[in-house]
DNA sequence: CTGAAAGCGCTTACAG
DNA sequence: CTGAAAGCGCTTACAG
């Protein structure tokens, strides 16, 4: 049945193959197994019955590069990262969207093609050369810009980012989350605990979109309120805590940006000296330990969903880039 | 810059446009990008130089699909699941092997291709179609026999199941743990502690390879050591937990086949009677739930990182059908 | 040393 | 109503 030792390649049945076995010519193999007999290709249905069956027990499997090479659409998407692993760890901040991302994908019947962010061997050969065997992409993470991509934006090939992301000179489309929404409930809270000022601590040395977002919202929140953002504290997302907390002390109030560096001072025996329900955190809580200081829902696996839903638009045609579409969030308030 | 309104189509770079554009032919552009200048094509410094910057201007990337239609290999792996959904929620039971497939593949070079199992529109379209895109597959959860499958595994087409899998007439690879040498191990633990008989709860109404892998090992062991299976208790995973309780009472000893049965009877309050050095579960803690009974490591994710290093050996030619290979697994004893 | 041509497996417009 | 032929974008053996 099976022969052993250096078991040959693999054999692929093709049309010719079944057409050969048939008497038909390929083209007649190709609109049957298609089903489009209707159309300008007519067949008997005795020979109909005969190429099936002959398919099915020649264990024919449409090679579907072939396919899409000469058609349009593969009904197959592409998730590339920009981060060094792709996260499919559940402890990794973007792994949410990915979830989503599937969840999605599965739903309104695509495949998805997951490009691993390796070093390439040539230069022709882009990391995003994959990206043309699908029908759209979807980006996850924080991109550096390559010309390259720009240039597939341009083409109008249908790309969507997870998150605010934009490239100069070039119409991006993406989903992003409402901060601007959410920070000012956020403000309405604190100042509805009589603050008037805050401390403001960043974690995010380099500055890009999503981050630099909630800066901005931030501070037109507080002057529209009347409140102050006393000062910024720069502080590396692990590490320096202790030094971290002396520079808190006496604030009246203090909004975190991430998540990581509210709950390495929240474990830390020493409180920062501030009621905690003055204390808000410019994130959802991702990392799955308990959170007690005022934050918002996490709706990562959402926006995968969107994001998809976006990407299959653009690809139907039945949206024009460039979209950009927001998630609304909700305040998680500090319960005593 | 862009124009609006109604996108075009996206217009795709090809080598064609780039010959045109230096003036060459296309088989040189394509031998310039590969760089294969040295071999039998060979074309001057500077010739070499314009035909790079006019790719790099205009955008090139290489159509893969082509590429791979046409040449052989691809550095594409697809994971396909007979389940409902693609395990990518972490509370999947399958969720640990896909973290290890997309390491190792990662680590590989290879990009994956994640197939959705969603019903059909075509007859002709197999499950499977999708297949020959990829270089090799990786199979995931219970199959049921498809001639499709079967077929393609005839005829050499790499593929790599994760957990015993067998089909009637066909050289399967797989890639399971070493059921044999921890539950015998367990046994040993069990009679160091005296115990005679045991009782047998079983999950598992469908039979399929693993399980009964389990419950020979089982036996097997038991016979060496003198011991009995004093029963067999049919339980179904969830619910009718309390009349399971009752079954056991009065046994020498318990040993369970799946985790979440174990764990449905340790989270009632009566105990089952049975003191719990007493208690065995054939099979690791992938829910993350706490569990004191007498267990085993996971090493899911190590499985599927084999099953992925034993399909590229598969593609490489350097492994010939069938292979099977063990991982093995350490017990985690009751602790009181 | 170079470029034209065949061919990978399909689909579909087109000529008979 | 049917089948031969062109073409999707590449690569590579081959003829000039």
């Amino acid at each position: 049945m099976t022969d052993h030792g250096g078991s040959e390649p693999f054999k692929k049945i093709t049309l010719k193959d079944i057409a050969r076995a048939t008497g038909v010519s390929y083209a007649t193999v190709s609109a049957v197994l298609r089903r489009k007999t209707t159309g300008t290709i007519r067949v008997s249905d005795q020979t109909r019955k005969e190429i099936l069956k002959a398919a099915r027990k020649m264990g024919y499997v449409p090679n579907l590069l072939a396919r899409a090479l000469k058609g349009g659409k593969n009904s197959l998407i592409v998730v590339f990262t920009f981060e060094k692993v792709f996260p499919v760890d559940a402890r990794n901040e973007y792994y949410p969207f990915f979830v989503g991302i599937e969840e999605e994908a599965e739903k309104q019947g695509f495949d998805l093609l997951i490009l691993n962010n390796r070093p390439l061997d040539e230069e022709s050969t882009s990391k995003f050369s994959r990206i043309l065997m699908a029908d759209g992409a979807i980006m996850i993470g924080v991109h550096r810009v390559e010309e390259r991509l720009k240039s597939l934006i341009d083409r109008n090939f249908p790309i969507v980012f997870v998150g605010r992301r934009e490239i100069k000179g070039c119409e991006t489309n993406w989903v992003t989350f409402d901060y601007r929404t959410i920070i000012h409930s956020l403000l309405d809270y604190l100042s509805s605990e009589g603050v008037k000022s805050f401390l403001y601590v960043k974690s995010q040395t380099k500055a890009y979109e999503p981050y630099s977002d909630r800066e901005v919202f931030l501070k037109e929140a507080a002057g529209l309120k009347g409140m102050e953002m006393a000062g910024i504290v720069e502080m590396a997302e692990a590490g320096t805590v202790k030094k971290g907390i002396k520079s808190l002390e006496g604030a009246e109030a203090v909004v975190f940006d991430r998540i990581t560096t509210a709950l390495s001072i929240q474990e830390e025996k020493e409180a920062p000296g501030i009621p905690p329900e003055r204390i808000l955190i410019l994130e959802d809580n991702w990392t799955g330990q308990p959170v007690t200081w005022t934050h918002w829902t996490s709706e990562r696996q959402r926006l995968g969903t969107e994001a998809v839903k976006l990407l299959v638009q653009l690809i139907d045609g039945t949206e024009d880039s460039p979209v950009h579409r927001m998630i609304p969030l909700q305040m998680i308030p500090f319960k005593s």
